[in-house]
DNA sequence: CCAGACGTTGTT
DNA sequence: GTCTGG
DNA sequence: CCAGACGTTGTT
DNA sequence: GTCTGG
């Protein structure tokens, strides 16, 4: 899955995602689900960053706080689920990341790592909705999921879609056959990937500093490269 | 017909 | 909004 | 993913 | 133990 990532790159990612105005966006180092982030939406004459809350609420939805559970849309089933099926025709976006975490281990002693891709910052494939009720009007977005490749499945079974520039254009067509967007959701190639442990403070979602992606020693336990 | 669900992950 | 279950 | 809350009544 | 919030 991908419950945290981090975004430090700010306005550079511009360029390379087509963008024309981005904002003055903070270093993120431990983004976590619920809060504001930026994506990049296609709209009828440009490429735009809006920003959106993470955890997608259904148009349906009556109880917003389900878009808490909704971090993350299994590629496998995005076309026939009823909340994901609409955003995926209509409403795909690109998630702009430096990295993100991923635990392993046993409840109570679980060693978080830092992924990263060695071209950087990318993009995650993701959807994005909008949403009206007595609330207010929320914009959120999801993190779209695959399964792991072969570095990450030392952590984990599950990662993040991540799409190579060649492959934004078609990501963000409206008009594309759905059938030319599947192999977009294959994992990203392990060789083109980092991954290291880092220290268990980022489980606390209100530190947010740099030092959270640093490598630390972990006594050879996890199994990680020596 | 109406009522109720509609999701992912990890853990048990 | 649309599908499934009763 | 992890961290943190989780409640009612009566009194000020 | 289970749900909500970040």
């Amino acid at each position: 899955m991908c419950a945290r990532y981090v975004f430090f790159s700010g306005r550079s990612f511009g360029d390379e995602f087509g963008v024309v105005a981005v904002p003055d966006l903070q270093p993120r180092y431990n983004i976590a689900p619920t809060q504001i982030v930026p994506a990049v939406i296609q709209t009828e004459k440009s490429r735009e960053v809006m920003l959106f809350q993470w955890g997608l609420v259904p148009s349906w939805a009556k109880d917003p706080t389900i878009g808490s559970r909704l971090i993350n849309a299994k590629a496998e089933t995005l076309a026939e689920k009823p909340a994901f099926r609409t955003a995926f025709k209509r409403r795909r976006c690109l998630i702009p990341a430096d990295g993100f975490y991923e635990w392993k281990g046993e409840k109570g002693a679980k060693q978080p790592f830092f992924i990263s891709c060695k071209h950087h910052p990318f993009a995650f494939a993701g959807l994005w909705e909008y949403w009206e009720g007595v609330e207010g009007v929320l914009q959120t977005c999801t993190i779209i999921t695959t399964n792991a490749n072969g570095l990450v499945q030392e952590v984990h079974d599950r990662m993040p879609v991540i799409l190579a520039p060649d492959e934004y254009d078609i990501w963000m067509d409206h008009a594309i056959a759905p059938a030319r967007l599947e192999p977009l959701l294959d994992p990203f190639p392990e060789k083109e990937m980092t991954m290291h442990p880092v220290g268990k403070m980022v489980g606390n979602p209100r530190v947010d500093d740099p030092s959270l992606i640093e490598a630390v020693a972990t006594g050879g336990l996890f199994g990680e490269a020596p």
